[in-house]
DNA sequence: TTGCTGACCGACG
DNA sequence: CCGTCGGCCAGCA
């Protein structure tokens, strides 16, 4: 078909901005639970290299809200300082503790599960 | 064009 | 518990 009404076409990296943009304030997601929500369990790395992409991007991206499975903040030193991310995360209501989520389980937002049809 | 890197994850010994 | 390796795929020299 060549109507253009299917804008899922999209590239990966819009993907992940899309749904990370969905985590709602005050939770965090991960990225093997975006890239799985994605149809690619694998391509956890390709989620991350898409938040190092995000800069680029206009609308403003939660990338903070993003780590990885552990809950850690694995991302922190690409905000420009590592502190970035722990004030935002911390802004939202959460406790960070040695870069690691406290209760990352109960803040967790699992995109296969709150967006699953 | 080829080769390497990377904000990850899971498996193996 | 720890180190190591393969897979996934986009960007860059």
């Amino acid at each position: 078909m060549a109507g253009p009404s299917k804008p899922a076409s999209q590239s990966f990296f819009e993907n992940v901005f899309d749904v990370v943009r969905l985590i709602p304030h005050g939770r965090v997601s991960s990225y093997g639970a975006i890239a799985e929500y994605l149809g690619s369990r694998g391509s956890a790395r390709m989620v991350g290299w898409a938040m190092n992409a995000s800069h680029t991007q206009v609308t403003n991206i939660p990338a903070h809200r993003v780590v990885n499975r552990n809950g850690l903040l694995s991302g922190k030193h690409h905000f420009g300082n590592p502190v970035i991310m722990q004030q935002l995360l911390e802004n939202e209501g959460l406790k960070i503790i040695e870069d690691q989520i406290i209760g990352f389980e109960k803040v967790f937002w699992n995109p296969v599960k709150e967006l699953q049809m």
